[in-house]
RNA sequence: GCCAGCAUAGCUCAGUUGGCCAGAGCAGCUGAUUUGUAAUCAGCGGGUCGGGGGUUCGAAUCCCUCUGCUGGCUCCA
């Protein structure tokens, strides 16, 4: 007998041999039908893989994370079965789970494979889902691995086998189907009820530029078929979402190819919101003792000589500019913190005026890989909100207090309420890698992790992330659909202050270098505006909303009243427009909800006798007539 | 940059196997209507079918190439 204990501390005795399937079948049928795999001791196991020891056990099931993975790892297995039912000779890469569903990298020969394949490889997958098989493992001896897929002409499959050792490989095994893999699988194929393959793609193998592009095929399985729709409906509701789409539709945000390809130009709206997004971080700032800067937009080559991005990023950026008759070389700024450190220069500093908070809204230039443009989210001319700190190592875990206080109130306000971070540290086993003393690295990352602490702030530790001048925090965000984003950074720095030689005077009248804090809480105003528009779904909050209200006039004999309503609001700061065309109050209703104007006015002869605006509100619809200055009150209680 | 796909009016899309002056809805303009909580009606204008080259009696449609976009890969100070 052995003992199997359960998370819930529970312990009970099975024979020695007992599945996981077993144990699960020994609490409840139910709950044996919707095991899909088991942790055993930490690890994932294949439900029917015989227990032999002592072990803790936790049954998963499609609402465990590896529960889930599990089953996408054996959809990809079903997937792979289809593909070489339908594409005799197919040769198999690899095919993991990925965060929500799974890919298989596969060479079709001189075939391709494209979206209008997908339904016939979708029903050749439920078909054999339909067979019932059941997922075998086996252990295999290497040469007899090697054999295999020798005679099967798997090269891919070889070369991986190469990097394993004999005794440590299995097989697993659904059908006709054979496949070197770890597992662990589900138990059958015939839990996978809803299939739907979503894109394809090209995928270096073992991400190697150098190396063959294999055709990747990304798919979704589910449980159930309801499962499936609400996922094809979440998929609907962010491409409703997509900022690029909303961007245009309300007039934020544009490109133009004879500007350029991913350099945005800001329309009127969008510039509007922009700015007021940066007069508010700005304002924040000043309170926790910032002071802006302004540098200019090119710098001398030598510049980011001094600094090292030439050497480490020069080749892939926008080639220098030269002057016409001496021919000196310039850079189009990539970063703020060159000009920073050279601000921090300019005179002599004394300890007295640490820490030195100096901020800016610059713009940087960076040469993005064409095929990686998107939207607003990577382009290659953006405004960082970014701020650099000098101060003693002392005052590291101060400023980081300072900065997560700021990064917190500013999230919030803008109505993210889900925030984590990663905290990156050095790698122990690596510390050559690194730039700076021991003793400064362990203070700083001292001092994050008892800032991150102190603030109640939700983290991951990631070991061996750190940057190479210092360790750093990266703000994750959830939006309204449950995706996360990773925004801002701040990341302690001690290459920096070395290359430009800064130093302060200390209290003993001696040189001593600063440490830099670089951080930027929204990461880049183009970034930040993309994910705050998808998360919003252009319903910005109303106090960064472009228009705040719309006046719209019953007909146009009351035009006048509707200005005179719009300009007595804009005395108190409050923004919109009048809606004067000659159109039904239900057609301006709906035009204004379709551009997410928050509240409507709608005055007609009533009003206009009685000198109060009906009101409507987005998402509530009409909430009666009041007065203007009611109306003042009710708008200010919604801030 | 690489792989795959896409590019028709400001927007969303039709356009059969290459074949008469390339279409619709919305938006725009003009006029009528003067309206009470998500689309009033009519008329008009608008496209070298992304650019260039080729095949053909004939190209939006087939081929090549460039540009841009989409998805993926790689990269990200």
């Amino acid at each position: 007998m052995i003992k199997i204990s359960f998370p819930d501390g529970r312990v009970q005795e099975y024979e020695s041999g007992v599945s996981a399937m077993d144990i699960a079948k020994s609490i409840s049928e139910g709950l044996a039908r919707n095991v899909l795999a088991a942790k055993v001791n930490g690890e994932v196991w294949d439900a029917g893989r015989p227990i032999t020891e002592d072990a803790t056990v936790q049954l998963l099931t499609w609402n465990d994370e590896d529960g889930k993975a599990t089953f996408w790892h054996s959809s990809a297995h079903l997937m792979a079965e289809a593909l070489e039912a339908l594409y005799p000779g197919i040769k198999l890469g690899i095919g993991p789970a990925v965060e929500g569903g799974f890919y298989y990298d596969v060479d079709p020969g001189d075939r391709t494979i494209s979206t209008e394949d997908f339904k016939k490889i979708e029903d050749k997958m439920t078909e054999l889902a339909r067979q019932k098989n059941t997922y075998e493992r086996r252990e295999v001896p290497k040469a007899e691995a090697i054999s295999y897929f020798k005679e099967k002409g798997d090269e891919y499959k070889l070369e991986l086998l190469e990097g394993l050792n004999d005794g440590e490989i299995t097989f697993y095994q659904q059908g006709n189907f054979v496949d070197l893999c770890r597992g662990p699988h589900i138990p059958s194929t015939e839990k996978i009820k809803a299939i739907k393959l979503m894109k394809v793609g090209g995928a270096y193998w073992r991400g190697d530029e150098s190396r063959k592009q294999l055709t990747r095929i990304y798919g979704v399985t589910f449980p159930k078929q309801k499962e499936l729709t609400e996922h094809l409906e979440l998929i609907e509701e962010a491409k409703k979402r997509d900022h690029r789409k909303l961007g245009a539709e309300l007039e934020l945000f544009m490109f133009s190819e004879r500007v350029g390809q991913g350099l945005p130009m800001w329309l009127p709206k969008g510039a509007q919101l922009r700015d007021r997004l940066q007069n508010y971080l700005k304002s924040e700032q000043e309170k926790r003792g910032y002071e802006m800067v302004m540098t200019p937009h090119i710098g001398h080559k030598h510049l980011y000589e001094t600094s090292g991005h030439w050497e480490k990023y020069g080749e892939d950026s926008f080639r220098p500019i030269k002057t016409p008759r001496e021919g000196e070389e310039f850079l189009l700024k990539p970063m703020n913190c060159p000009h920073h450190c050279e601000i921090y220069g300019v005179r002599p500093r004394s300890y007295k005026e640490l820490p030195l908070r100096i901020a800016e809204f610059g713009t940087v230039y960076r040469y993005e890989q064409s095929g990686e443009l998107h939207g607003l989210s990577r382009v290659r001319g953006f405004t960082q909100d970014d701020a650099h700190i000098f101060c003693t190592p002392d005052q590291v875990k101060e400023e980081f207090l300072n900065v997560l206080d700021l990064t917190t109130t500013v999230l919030s306000k803008m109505g993210f309420d889900k925030f984590t971070a990663q905290i990156s540290l050095r790698d122990p086993d690596n510390p050559e890698k690194y730039i700076g003393t021991d003793e400064n690295w362990d203070n700083a990352e001292r001092a994050i992790i008892e800032a991150t602490s102190e603030v109640d702030l939700e983290t991951v530790t990631a070991l061996g992330e750190a940057a190479f001048y210092g360790p750093k925090l990266d703000f994750m965000i959830k939006d309204a659909l449950g995706r996360s984003w990773q925004l801002g950074t701040i990341q302690v720095d001690y290459n920096l202050p070395d290359r430009f030689e800064l130093e302060y005077i200390g209290p003993d009248n001696q040189p001593h270098r600063p440490v830099m804090i670089h951080r930027a809480p929204f990461g880049s105003m183009e970034r930040f505006i993309s994910i705050l528009i998808e998360h919003t779904g252009g319903k910005f909050p109303l106090w960064l909303t472009p228009d705040q209200f719309a006046v719209l006039p019953i007909s146009d004999r009351f035009n006048d009243y509707a200005d005179d309503i719009k300009r007595k609001l804009a005395l108190k700061d409050i923004r919109g427009f009048v809606d004067d065309r000659s159109e039904k109050i239900g057609r301006k209703i709906r035009d204004t909800e379709l551009k997410r104007v928050p509240l409507m006015l709608i005055v007609g002869e009533k009003e206009a006798e009685e000198g109060t605006v009906s009101v409507r509100k987005q998402g509530e619809g009409d909430v009666g007539s009041m007065s203007l200055d009611e109306f003042v009150e009710y708008f200010e209680s919604l801030l």
